[in-house]
DNA sequence: ACAAGTACTTACCCTAAAGTATGTATATAT
DNA sequence: ATATATACATACTTTAGGGTAAGTACTTGT
């Protein structure tokens, strides 16, 4: 998408926590701000473009087909268009992105616990 | 730690999502590119500064404390700190840091899964 | 004739996050 | 006297990610 320095620092941890840690490994691919968002709304079924639009209002398209491109890069989502125009486009999660489910929920629970004041944070 | 410009749209947007969209709340506590590794290995038991500066070698003494005072900040480590000199502190998780074991072990779980083949990412 | 809706694309800018390098204080070991 | 280990701090630079704004192509509705 950007074209990537390859002699960076950043780029050779990269390489590290791919090989070292599954949990950057996680973050690499749901990483990013909008990507949970997506998922989370894609976890309730498919959607069209459109709809996933006015579904996160504030996201900008340039920043919603970005993530969708490297979702579906991923392999986490699975883009068909139908050869209709005005273009009819939707988005699915794969059985990759359904495997993500889980953290996703996890991370719900989470959320609401501290929201209930199970968890102090201050 | 870095001043913030509260004007910016990005800050807009994590209002947004903190009251919108649970999973973006905890990515705002756990992501950043250390903090899950961190979290990670804190999860089997508390480790002194120089110790996870041992299991991380790849991390910077500046990202490091960063994060961890971040951490600390959010309510997910604890810091002890001996009033001995060397300074001997350790780092520990909190109840509400233990509560995000479940993500990170969801977060593994699939990535193994992955690294498996239960997946293909292409 | 013109606006609106579809799903994008692209050029440019700005900032937050990460990295580099160096410095601090105190004590023990050599 | 010097080095090493502890746990940081801080000034400066780079980079990756996100944001702004505009344009594309094609069709239906008014």
């Amino acid at each position: 998408m950007t074209a990537i320095k390859e002699t960076s620092t950043i780029q050779e941890n990269k390489q590290y926590a791919l090989e070292k840690c599954p949990v950057t490994f996680v973050m690499e691919k749901m990483g990013g701000y909008w990507k949970p968002i997506i998922l989370y709304h894609l976890s309730t079924g498919d959607k069209r473009y459109s709809e996933l639009k006015r579904a996160i209002p504030t996201v900008t398209e340039k920043m919603l087909i970005q993530h969708l491109k490297q979702l579906e890069a991923d392999g986490l989502v699975i883009r068909e268009a139908r050869p209709v125009v005005p273009p009819f486009v939707t988005y699915r999660l794969s059985d990759a992105g359904k495997g993500l489910l889980p953290v996703i929920q996890a991370m719900a629970d989470w959320a609401f616990k501290v929201k209930d004041g199970v968890y102090n944070l201050q």
